[in-house]
DNA sequence: TAAAAATACTCCATAGGTATTTTAT
DNA sequence: ATAAAATACCTATGGAGTATTTTTA
């Protein structure tokens, strides 16, 4: 059997019908996700809603899966949608961080740093830090964003963020860390209060002593339940009289006598007229913080500058 | 001081100047870094030279930066092309594993598995896995990388991997792990030496012993040395006769009474009639193996598809 | 000088804009 | 009924091919 061809019949051009995916449409997919609406993000992203109704719909032909449920009100994402956002947004953070390492103007220094942080270095190490770092430099801004230590690694490995600063520990395999200093948890007294006389009481004077506790996720109530733990001393019976959101209304609190909490020194040094730090007697409340970041991942030029600022910083 | 605009003098079609980038372009690069050729990569990719030529030119515009070293014999990478080589292998790979995961034919279960391990699972363990995983599934291949432990980690981050098979422990962050066994490390003896008819033997008895070892990287050693030293007890005097490349190799001498030998059990059990396994008195050299992977990377089907399997067998 | 990469030139596929229809609440 | 997304249609950008020139070892 033969097959006649005629090559006038053959395409001169074969453009590929797959690799299309280019960083503008994951733009598109995350400004629709972030806006809730295709309109709205066409608008964000100064282009008609068709033109990126189908920028859409060529990541979902090329996906083979519908990204974006749509709804009369807008848009949300499918399952499948989540997951490509989080391809997306890596592949977004990573590639502007080539394009700022390699960039055309090797000279500028300028971009946003995000750095995720658990509460303590976040309001008492960062503010420094950041305006020792901007200090000479212009154009370099920096981001941060709260969480507690453990969804620090997280945060980075899913590229939401550049730099983490926790107590992370510097052996975690895949990343590196810059010992950037040391928080202590103190126990914060009232100047009222018949401990603030004292330097250090022991575990014991603590029972049945009215309590106040940072809520939930916060890394200093931990601390002081391993550090018992691990001493293989017991908290003796105590009242937990209120729980609350955030270091300063815990100072707020015990600053009005209505109990005593555990907080980081700075916090407890915040209001020396009303409030004195107490430790505990035998129990270390130290831990390291360390500026952490993926070891090896593409840094943007201006993040790798924070990191070499830092490590100088220890270094001195 | 008026502005007249004519309509007809803006552009109508505002075409993003980058964005461009596309996993195509990535491809091109991968191509030409791998066969160090323009020319060859575009025959690979079966397109032109000028083509692809084109393409890499696209890139470094984008980028700002040369990535690959033109030479009359052909191309090589330049620094920034080497990191640009990472960031495209990573996305390729993200984004096959993506299309796999949500592709067009939800039932084609289709694709190779990249699985690195050291060497003792890559020898012992993988082969029966990969046979009673690949019984009744066609169309899934698996590639075995074979690096010591250390290496399997930074593997798995630069998607040089989708799974690993080793001693990694399972509280790695970002990283999971499934328990697929456990490997022994013993003491391989020729049935004719006098530990032979000893089930095990002390420490002192290792002293004046020839013994084999087996070459650099490998854990099997690394494992013996961590096991004394966590016991506070040190390797007495003895003799390294010989350092050998493989496990097989170290079986050989021992087979032929040239010396003694630590090798994982199943190495050690693999001669009967020539090699006798005797463990070390009050020594634990088991170690557990276990099948890790990247927490939160997208996953192709078929590799999720394995890791199942494994978390079905080792619960069963 | 010979092989390899870049450029010149052409073509058409396709991204994107405007106008309109369809869909979902 | 109304707002939002999809489709129709059109335009021109730019990606890819062929032929050729320039570069480099």
């Amino acid at each position: 059997m033969h097959r006649i061809s005629c090559n006038k019949c053959q395409p001169k051009h074969h453009y590929r019908r797959w690799g299309k995916m280019n960083i503008a449409v994951l733009e598109a997919l995350k400004a629709v996700a972030e806006t809730g609406s295709f309109t709205r993000a066409a608008n964000h992203l100064g282009m008609s809603q068709p033109g990126l109704s189908r920028q859409i719909q060529r990541l979902e032909r090329e996906l083979g899966t519908r990204l974006l449920e749509r709804r009369g009100t807008g848009a949300i994402l499918t399952d499948a949608g989540r997951e490509s956002m989080n391809f997306a947004i890596r592949t977004i953070s990573d590639f502007d961080a080539l394009v700022s390492r390699f960039g055309p103007d090797p000279s500028a220094l300028t971009g946003v740093i995000r750095i995720v942080a658990s509460t303590t270095p976040a309001e008492y190490l960062i503010p420094g830090l950041v305006a020792e770092f901007t200090g000479d430099r212009t154009g370099i801004s920096v981001e941060v964003l709260v969480t507690d230590s453990a969804q620090v690694a997280r945060m980075l490995g899913d590229r939401q963020a550049d730099l983490g600063l926790s107590d992370m520990p510097s052996t975690s395999v895949g990343f590196s860390a810059i010992s950037v200093g040391r928080d202590e948890v103190v126990l914060a007294v009232s100047n009222e209060h018949r401990f603030a006389d004292q330097r250090s009481i022991t575990i014991d004077q603590l029972r049945d002593e009215n309590i106040i506790e940072r809520e939930g996720g916060s890394g200093t109530w931990q601390t002081v339940v391993q550090a018992l733990s691990s001493t293989g001393v017991e908290l003796p019976e105590h009242k937990v009289s209120m729980t609350l959101g955030s270091t300063q209304a815990v100072i707020a609190a015990v600053a009005q006598n209505l109990g005593i909490g555990f907080v980081t020194v700075q916090a407890a040094n915040s209001r020396p007229d009303e409030v004195t730090a107490v430790r505990i007697d035998g129990l270390s409340l130290e831990r390291d913080l360390n500026l952490v970041f993926e070891t090896g991942r593409v840094r943007a030029r201006h993040t790798q500058a924070f990191i070499d600022f830092v490590q100088n910083r220890s270094e001195s």
